[in-house]
DNA sequence: ACTCATAATGAAACCTCTTACATTTTCACT
DNA sequence: AGTGAAAATGTAAGAGGTTTCATTATGAGT
């Protein structure tokens, strides 16, 4: 079932009925209305590679991220494919994992699959290498196609950066804590990610501005995983701190873990901050008070950002910040 | 940069240049090696839609499922798409929500993208119309591309079931309970599906079997939301039942907190079982006994016969069952 | 050197759509 | 009725691959 079939049982030529498929204004309402029917009753649908072929789009987004059974991670994907669906794109979906060379091969896998726009969620940055050199891989797919960065930042023409401000809530949170009477504030994070980086500059920052000197010692590197989180802080003196703000729900419930297995009470005796609101919050018992990072005012900002790209309209910024907010619980006591 | 430019600087025709691009054994190695040199300097990748239109495939893989950032779903997305991906299949996502309406504005998106297969992730059965009526959809979809189910069933040519036994681990999970002398076990979903059918099941049959009278009012229907489910077992009266098996980890987690409510001590006042051994069990406190319905296992015989179907390999069963077993954690005492 | 089977290559058809341009139809106005 | 502009429709040329079939090149066996 093609477009000459339909042409052929309408009594039209392909040309016609390509318009109406297509809602040109140029065909007469009686045609349109036959040709419609015909379309309708044959449940013919047009062959999405002869049409790309011609258009050169087909209307296809992808989507990478290192991780998608992460809690944070699938909420984003959620709303981008929410969000992408509503105005007609389909979500071409890659798991590439935190290395580069998988990151790569994701990327030009999706390349060859011919999406209108990439967009790469969170660690920009592994570890290994310069920025420079970790980051290349986006530049490269840029030339090909525009790339929309979420909570990351790449400099590069054709990218487009949208994060949370993470320098601003860890600063926030940081001074929250000071306010509460903490002085040794653990720094818990999983990654060197740009987001990683700016939680962590925040809350330099915010010790600095309330002349409490800077610990190396207190900022601690775990792999995301709860148990090695809780078994990290196990390792450490005890009393050597006071508090944890961890830069994910998961490590701060690995410090929940902690404070359990040290019989310590939170939030007096510890107080634990995690990082974007996630389901994982009011599973843990206390239950977390975390960073809201606002993935969904992320996520549409993004999304409308990149339609106005593909639409070629002038004007988009190359950098956007969305503010997040404190979502309290009762792990601290503000 | 197309097969032509290519052909052209090989000094070579076109159909060469394909069978060099498709690894065809009838080139000369001489004439192999200039033009894949020439390929690889050019960075020329063929058109996707082109290619399309001539092989009718773009080894893409649709993924329908009712909402990512569920636990169990991304966990089962995750695997998917690592294990197409190995095969050299793209992934399109889609999540539905549980409306029937939506699962086929999707469904239908996705055969206009031209997927080779379908996916679709349990809760097949909305609880509105007959099973005939909801699961429609289903055997149209696979008038045109085979359709795999993920825990769910629906019988008709070109269907595809994988599912766990969820009949039998039920079945065993309320025997371990009746063992620690348990009497009034509550049944706690969210869902109509054919997962959680199988579960009411083998949760009836122990009993039953146990000489225990079924007694309805302990199956309990709620959405599927923490807060939802702590609320509906605090309207219940107090000792009306004495443990609870809850088809989600979500909601045995909403169960944990009614019991910290009320003060319950857990597993010796209240025992209780959550299902998906998801990342929610250990984020609990006290961590979760749950049914580990091994979605590794599922996903990979999914991918597998998925293989062997687009293989035109013949002897694919239309159903396939996997077993489960049981995580044990703190809030069980067996 | 001459066959002849086989390997290597190329020409052209085909896949199904979009669209620029050409042609035909319509119809208001004289 | 005749004219001409505007509207409707059709023709044919791409878009960029794959693949069949025909043709040419190769080289082993005599």
């Amino acid at each position: 079932m093609n477009i000459y079939d339909i042409a052929k049982e309408a009594g039209v030529s392909i040309a016609t009925v390509s318009r109406v498929m297509n809602d040109s204004p140029k065909v007469s309402e009686k045609t349109k209305k036959k040709v419609k029917e015909i379309i309708e009753r044959s449940e013919y649908t047009p062959n999405i590679f002869a049409q790309g072929l011609g258009l050169n789009t087909m209307h296809t987004i992808g989507v990478l991220v290192p991780r998608i059974s992460d809690a944070y991670m699938s909420s984003v994907v959620a709303f981008l494919e929410e969000y992408l669906h509503d105005k007609g794109y389909g979500c071409i979906l890659g798991c590439s994992g935190y290395s580069r060379a998988e990151k790569e091969a994701h990327v030009s896998m999706m390349l060859s699959k011919h999406i209108d726009a990439l967009i790469l969620v969170g660690s920009t940055y592994a570890g290994t290498g310069t920025i420079e050199e970790e980051t290349d891989y986006i530049r490269k797919a840029a030339s090909k196609t525009p790339v929309f960065l979420i909570n990351g930042l790449v400099n590069g023409e054709n990218v487009y950066c949208t994060a949370s401000n993470d320098y601003q809530a860890a600063y926030d949170v940081t001074i929250k804590l000071i306010e509460n009477g903490r002085r040794r504030i653990a720094f818990l994070t999983d990654s060197h990610s740009y987001s990683a980086n700016q939680k962590r500059m925040g809350y330099e920052t915010a010790l600095t501005y309330s002349n409490i000197p800077i610990d190396k010692a207190l900022q601690l590197f775990v792999k995301n995983d709860i148990y090695q989180a809780r078994d990290l802080l196990l390792s450490r003196p005890d009393h050597s701190f006071d508090s944890v703000f961890a830069t994910d729900d998961g490590l701060a419930v690995g410090a929940v873990k902690y404070a359990g297995e040290k019989g310590l009470r939170i939030p007096e005796d510890m107080e634990i901050v995690g990082y974007n609101n996630s389901s994982l919050c009011i599973c843990s018992n206390p239950e977390l008070t975390s960073v809201d990072n606002c993935i969904s005012k992320v996520c549409s900002d993004t999304v409308e950002r990149l339609l106005k790209v593909l639409d070629k309209k002038e004007g988009v910024s190359a950098h956007n910040i969305v503010g997040c907010s404190i979502a309290r619980r009762n792990t601290t006591s503000f």
